[in-house]
DNA sequence: CCGACTTTGTGCAAACGTTCACAAGGGCGT
DNA sequence: ACGCCCTTGTGAACGTTTGCACAAAGTCGG
């Protein structure tokens, strides 16, 4: 093995995708340590987490070589290796703005507290919520922003709130020294270089899912009723004039067969 | 990703990672027509998107030629096209099981039902939630599940329920002629293929943020404190041994360089 | 009606990610 | 001590995604 090719960014490079992997190797050592099990070849790991083993091994391959050849991975070591590998060795405390429905329900989320993350503050602008206690914790006037970050050394923040305000949310969280955000706001958040922004988005999942489930139904009704022909050809030829006769020809589904094979 | 021959198949061949960029630009054309605005520029879309412009007129041209160039977008005309590829042209009745925290978060928020998407049913196993109103549902048995997706022809289901259960409810979903499912629970669903699958999981966002702001720490402390040498090659040498003398070494942070600067 | 200007749509190459397939390495029974 | 068998770790092939750069195609002023 030895060592990189040298362009390569070599010391700490892992990949991102394998990095949004170790999460769900992580969980699911924990869940094989519980059940007592010691020992784990990258099939059955690969099997309990979801994807293929030689994929599981590229991924562990890149934190070291800490399988054993013949017999699979300790799982106990393991687990210390990949969690030390994603910095949870150490306590990461969070400010989660935002103690709507969803805030309320994240401040409550068991898993949250379980694994190195600790709700520091929980914080909203409405006056008729400050002040009340949700989960544990005094929701705080989200004016505090700026003195909750600095007092708790705050590097993770989670914005809850809705879209309108997000980006404001952000700003002063970065502004306060939070370089991490979790954002559940429907809003593309801004941010300087150099500041980490992972989005959450019920919607975005759902259009996904209604997207594959669309094309699902239209696969079977052309199953069920052959006989389109070329498929692609059309569209070509009068696209200028439906812009001109306005949509009410593309709203009625003229343009593309898809939309008449669902519609019937 | 496995399905279809892939060979060229132009039309109904959108790539994923497209698919997952369209709910984006499909919110801010929203945006933009609520604003007033009639046509867009792809360097204007994509900014307000955040993402490249290249990338953006890739990813449209996959739906068809609906630019004018020189021009731009209207934006109307696209939202209607990028509406009707991801399916929303038709309505969506979703099933949501698990009335708890986060269930409620679900029933209660607003984007869900905005664009397409409508909450026929709250389900619930537990008999002191069932029979409560929540955001104008009635909560249900989970024993329901069978009929309430046969008699609103349910096709999207979200599990909100503790991990425990989600693989069961999951089960009885897809018996149940459910094929796409939002998961919340933090498990990996089996699911027989044909059935999609989305994962929504706070604590492995966080991870994954954990990841990143723990290499900006340890960044920013070798700059501050140089000398370390090479850095790959140690590793070698004792790492049986280190398991031999059981995780104590590992534990205190011998291991790895990473380790002690994060400590100091 | 024409030519200058603007912006789309796309061929191409590089970067990134996945999968295959197998040599290297280690345990275990004999 | 030896050879068999098992599983890791990884080179190489393949597929997907990104970004550049520019020709094609349209608008608009004169």
């Amino acid at each position: 093995m030895s060592r990189r090719p040298v362009s390569d960014n070599g010391s700490q490079g892992i990949p991102e995708a394998t990095v949004a992997r170790l999460p769900v190797y992580l969980r699911t050592l924990y869940a094989l340590a519980d059940r007592g099990i010691a020992t784990v070849s990258s099939e059955e790991l690969a099997s309990a987490a979801g994807v293929n083993s030689a994929k599981l091994r590229k991924d562990l391959s890149h934190l070291g070589s800490y399988g054993t050849r013949g017999v699979g991975y300790d799982v106990e070591y393991l687990v210390y290796q990949v969690s030390r590998e994603l910095g949870l060795t150490q306590d990461w405390p969070v400010v989660i703005v935002g103690a709507g429905n969803l805030g309320r329900a994240l401040a409550n989320y068991g898993g949250f507290a379980s694994r190195g993350f600790r709700v520091a503050a929980l914080l909203d602008a409405d006056p008729a919520v400050v002040g009340k206690s949700i989960a544990g914790h005094v929701v705080r006037h989200a004016d505090g922003i700026e003195s909750v970050v600095a007092r708790h050394e705050i590097s993770i923040g989670v914005i809850a709130t809705p879209a309108g305000t997000a980006q404001d949310v952000c700003d002063r969280l970065v502004a306060a020294g939070v370089t991490s955000i979790l954002n559940f706001a429907p809003v593309v958040l801004s941010v300087p270089s150099g500041v980490d922004v992972r989005k959450v988005d019920l919607s975005i999942e759902l259009q996904i899912l209604a997207f594959h489930a669309q094309r699902r139904a239209v696969v079977r009704v052309a199953d069920a009723e052959p006989g389109w022909g070329t498929h692609q050809a059309r569209r070509r030829g009068g696209f200028g004039s439906v812009r001109a006769a306005g949509m009410a020809a593309a709203m009625e589904g003229d343009t593309e067969p898809e939309a008449q094979a669902i519609a019937t």
